[in-house]
DNA sequence: GACTAGCGTCTGTGG
DNA sequence: GACGCTAGTC
């Protein structure tokens, strides 16, 4: 029994509100938690509390986070906390706790037992194959677009039989909804937001289910709560049985963590005014801020703050800090893409150098594009480096074949496995013949698997072959353990062989050992009864069933740990991935107009607030040292642009920045520019701190030049001009000479506009 | 039916 | 700059 006294060693070193938070009673309550301020901390000590204090069993409470990294921490924290079995407890993300009740109640959700999930690429390859076989112009319905429809509804919790269109086209697309819908069913498969959706429907419409779990959780806590999307938010509401009630007890409390200003999931359905809603619905009675915040120093937070204080309709909250203010944040602009990387490789060199750790260094930018250069220039100076995101392991071209093949042999009703394999490698099946297949399937309404099978009488060896194949993959490895069943696959359906002859090859044949590899762990794990199908344990001799059970893992997890993730090394993500991270070093690259805002988010309603948003979460990821760069010109697309520092920086008090370009390098790199308008940026740091001219001087040929006689005199590719009408922008081209002459201007704001010279007054900035 | 050159699109973020 | 799709060729 462990003692619950406020001076406990469960509570102690609790801040008054993180105390307050920890120690609520029994009824809902939202906690507005600041960046850095002990948020995952109060959950977990919360649940150890309610645990310890015998107010819940760990079987009364369910936990739900939006990451598996999050519902990790959360599991090992709480197992620091108090001698509790967390394995057997609730705690889990909203599809993975979504997955695990339609696995128990298979029958009653309508789905096959061992129903696959579609990846958001499987999604979009089942689209595009449902409009080829519907003759529907691709077109006039671009796949990736109906996929967000789809998604959109669901999120919404809409069904194509409820969803409103006033329009042919909008009726078009909700027809398509519904064989999409069809299609699914028909193929035992389910997509992301379908685990949600069907979850939601599972337990509205059927009462003793609803009544059973409603009775059972008597405590639900909800990180990140800002992020949930409107089917989230009722599903909670169900859960908790604010809606539809089914059972004598009594609601159970809600204890929602969250932060209005860290919500940057609008563009996939997340609605921050849930958090205002949560009083209403949830009968929340308590508000608590956490807003001491104990990361970051003081000139960093200040920043923060300034940047978020900018947004409209916030709840409300500002952080502070014991720290001094530390270090100002430097600021660096580099000429070009490759000269920012420069700069940022540089800087990291010498930090490990002085002793800074390199996991403890992370490179954030906005989009996974950015990151091509900086890898470069790591990878050049032997810097070991760690992406996160972009091409997720389980989504690799080679692994997700194997898995195709494997969960053909689980399921041969699976038409996208069926597709992704049926002729690779190579087997001489092409468009022909798979054409009459998906028609005799459309008709007979089986799979196209069976399709196959009932034709291989007639149809060619070619599709015979293959059904051959996968029904001795089947036999072959009905006995063996998960990774020998992988590594069989893997040599038999000749994957290895095919990329053995490949010129590129090497890489995707350790990934395939490395499936292997995870097979075996993961097989280690099953066998210990550490993971199970649906929450209760499977015998692990029968492959049906943990194959199921890897390749739900394969398509929930998107195998972050595997490969390398305990190496000391720089850390590389999106500053998507990086909430709820913290770095002693945090460098944020690409720090410009169109980038960071980016041009697509600002044409959106909040959009430039959403992103914000991001820049603040991005801000307040550094603990004791913030870089801020950008540079003059980019390669996107495969050109060159021209950009503008981003906004945001000039939103940050100027007296917290250290600019670092020395006006030397620059003097080096652009011969004639005036130093008058270079003079801001001088270093404001020692001496000892500024750059030297060597480092920037080395990119000098990076610089575009371009002169231009006459009345542009003195203009050039890149020079920031101002017009009386459309404000600041960077030249980007240039034609004509003389009277004729005309610049390509790209303003801020307004966009891309040809000038002529003759009368448009441009003015040098 | 397999292969390849050329073209268009994409990169905006995730379970 | 990379990838997917298409048209053209073998």
């Amino acid at each position: 029994m462990i003692d619950s006294s406020p001076d406990s060693g469960l509570l102690a070193n609790l801040n008054p509100p993180q105390h307050q938070a920890v120690t609520l009673p029994a009824r809902s309550a939202l906690i507005l938690a600041g960046a850095g301020s002990g948020k995952t901390r109060v959950l977990t000590t919360r649940i150890a509390w309610l645990i310890a204090t015998h107010q819940v069993s760990p079987h009364g409470i369910l936990a739900v986070t939006f990451t598996n990294k999050a519902a990790k921490e959360m599991v090992t924290r709480l197992g620091a906390l108090i001698p509790v079995n967390p394995r057997g407890m609730w705690i889990g993300t909203f599809h993975g706790l979504c997955n695990r009740l339609l696995r128990a109640h298979y029958k009653d959700a309508g789905l096959p037992q061992l129903f696959q999930i579609l990846d958001s690429a499987d999604q979009l390859s089942a689209i595009k194959r449902l409009l080829k076989n519907l003759n529907v112009d691709d077109e006039k319905f671009p796949p990736r677009e109906l996929m967000h429809f789809i998604n959109g509804h669901k999120e919404q919790g809409i069904r194509a039989n409820r969803a409103e269109a006033w329009d042919d086209y909008t009726r078009r697309r909700v027809a398509l909804y519904a064989e999409y819908e069809a299609q699914c069913q028909r193929e035992g498969v389910v997509d992301f937001a379908e685990l949600l959706l069907r979850c939601y429907e599972l337990l509205s419409h059927n009462e003793p289910l609803r009544a059973h779990y409603q009775a059972r959780f008597r405590h639900i806590l909800v990180d990140e709560f800002q992020d949930t999307n409107r089917l989230q938010y009722a599903w909670l509401k169900l859960m908790a049985g604010f809606e539809q009630r089914a059972t004598d007890a009594p609601p159970a409390a809600v204890f929602a963590v969250g932060d209005d200003d860290q919500s940057i999931y609008a563009f996939r359905g997340a609605e921050v005014g849930n958090m205002r809603e949560f009083e209403r619905d949830f009968a929340q009675e308590t508000v608590i801020r956490l807003e001491q915040n104990y990361r970051s120093h003081g000139n960093i937070l200040d920043a923060a703050n300034a940047l978020i204080t900018r947004n409209r309709d916030r709840l409300g909250k500002t952080l502070w800090t014991d720290a001094g203010a530390g270090e100002p944040i430097r600021v660096y602009e580099g000429m070009s893409d490759l000269d920012e990387a420069r700069f940022v490789v540089d800087e990291i060199r010498e930090l490990v150098r002085d002793g800074t750790e390199r996991s403890q260094i992370a490179l954030l930018y906005r989009s996974n594009a950015q990151s091509r250069v900086l890898e470069h220039e790591l990878f050049s100076h032997g810097v070991p480096y760690r992406v996160y995101g972009g091409l997720r392991f389980f989504e690799r071209q080679e692994v997700k074949h194997a898995l195709a093949y494997l969960r053909l042999i689980a399921n041969p009703d699976d038409d996208t496995a069926f597709m992704r394999v049926v002729n690779f490698p190579t087997r001489g099946i092409g468009a022909r013949s798979l054409e009459a297949l998906q028609g005799v399937a459309h008709t007979t309404n089986s799979s196209l698997y069976n399709a196959a099978a009932s034709l291989t009488g007639k149809a060619g060896t070619a599709v015979a072959a293959f059904i051959r194949l996968v029904e001795s993959l089947r036999q072959e490895t009905a006995g063996l353990p998960l990774p020998e069943a992988v590594e069989h696959v893997i040599e038999r359906s000749t994957l290895r062989q095919h990329y053995l002859g490949e010129k590129e090859g090497q890489d995707r044949l350790e990934n395939l050992d490395e499936l292997i590899n995870a097979a075996a762990n993961f097989d280690r794990e099953f066998a210990g009864g550490e993971i199970t199908l649906d929450g209760t344990p499977v015998n692990g001799d029968d492959l049906g069933a943990v194959l199921a059970a890897f390749l739900q893992h394969a398509s929930l997890e998107a195998g972050d740990h595997q490969a390398g993730a305990e190496e000391e090394a720089v850390q590389l993500m999106t500053v998507h991935a990086a909430k709820g991270l913290e770095f002693d070093v945090v460098f944020i690259s690409g720090l410009e107009q169109g980038l960071f805002p980016h041009e697509n988010a600002v044409m959106e309603e909040g959009g430039l607030e959403e992103e914000r948003r991001l820049m603040y979460v991005a801000i307040t990821r550094a603990r004791k040292r913030l870089y801020l760069a950008h540079a003059q010109t980019r390669m996107l697309h495969g050109q060159t642009r021209y950009c503008l520092p981003s906004k945001f920086l000039e939103e940050l008090p100027e007296e917290l920045l250290a600019r670092v370009n020395s006006v030397a390098s620059r003097e080096t790199a652009y011969p004639g520019w005036g130093v008058s308008s270079q003079s801001k940026w001088n270093s404001a740091l020692p001496r000892s701190e500024g750059r030297g001219a060597g480092m920037t001087g080395a990119t000098a040929s990076a610089t575009p030049a371009f002169a231009q006689e006459g009345p542009g005199k003195g203009l050039r590719i890149g020079q920031s001009v101002k017009h009386a009408k459309f404000g600041t922008g960077v030249i980007v081209a240039a034609e004509g000479r003389g009277s004729d002459a005309r610049v390509q201007v790209n303003f801020s704001g307004v966009g891309v506009k040809w000038l002529a010279l003759e009368y448009a007054k441009l003015e040098p900035v």
